[in-house]
DNA sequence: CGACCGATTGACT
DNA sequence: GTCAATCGGTCGG
């Protein structure tokens, strides 16, 4: 699979949220390498009062004003970080929320990333209920913080893969979660009955 | 400066 | 279901 091109992040924000649905996130971190596959996003548009980027550009959300395809991180709740995939022109002020992803391969270090995560592992299916489901989880389990935020997503430490895209109707759409304006806007997309989906 | 609060999570009633 | 944790960004005085 190659990485996604640029020209992939250059469209309209819900359209990058949807498609981006089905892909592999690669995190390299010295020697190891995490990949996961994205089953949940949510965009973030100009004229989109829940955007950090709606009035207008500041310190914390200038890497939204940059080139689509770099990766905009920003702390919250005194504790967390979320990452973003940024879309759009420079100057557009776009960005998709990386809600919850499916870990492919590294599980054993996100799972250490994730201290304190003391969840059973289903030995069947790999699946760890809570490991990546929410956007401060997937952060903490990929340690993507405040120094990556800005990267650039065609290069090597951080990057989308492609992968075959989804048929619609594998497709759930709804509200965004969290936010207390523009919250009857439906752009939460995620992958129908994929149980790494937040809940 | 001081005050308010958040694109969340985990612990607990 | 409720709620505290915890602190940087943002804005008003």
């Amino acid at each position: 699979m190659k990485k996604l091109p640029r020209s992939f992040y250059l469209r309209s924000t819900p359209r990058v949220a949807k498609d981006l649905l089905g892909k592999f996130l690669v995190r390299h971190i010295g020697r190891q390498v995490l990949i996961v596959r994205i089953v949940e996003t949510e965009a973030y548009g100009h004229n989109d009062p829940a955007s950090h980027a709606f009035w207008g550009l500041t310190k914390r959300n200038e890497v939204m004003f940059s080139e689509g395809g770099h990766l905009y991180v920003y702390f919250t709740y005194g504790m967390h970080y979320c990452a973003n995939v940024v879309t759009g022109r420079l100057g557009k002020g776009e960005a998709v929320l990386l809600r919850a992803v499916q870990p492919i391969e590294g599980i054993d270090l996100m799972v250490r990333n994730r201290r304190g995560f003391m969840h059973r592992r289903n030995r069947k299916t790999d699946f760890l209920p809570d490991l990546t489901n929410g956007p401060a989880k997937v952060c903490k389990a990929l340690k993507i913080q405040r120094r990556e935020n800005g990267i650039d997503l065609l290069g090597n430490e951080v990057y989308l893969l492609n992968a075959p895209k989804l048929r619609p109707s594998a497709i759930a759409t709804s509200t965004r979660i969290g936010i207390r304006v523009g919250e009857k806007t439906l752009w939460r997309f995620f992958i129908k009955g994929n149980e790494w989906v937040s809940r």
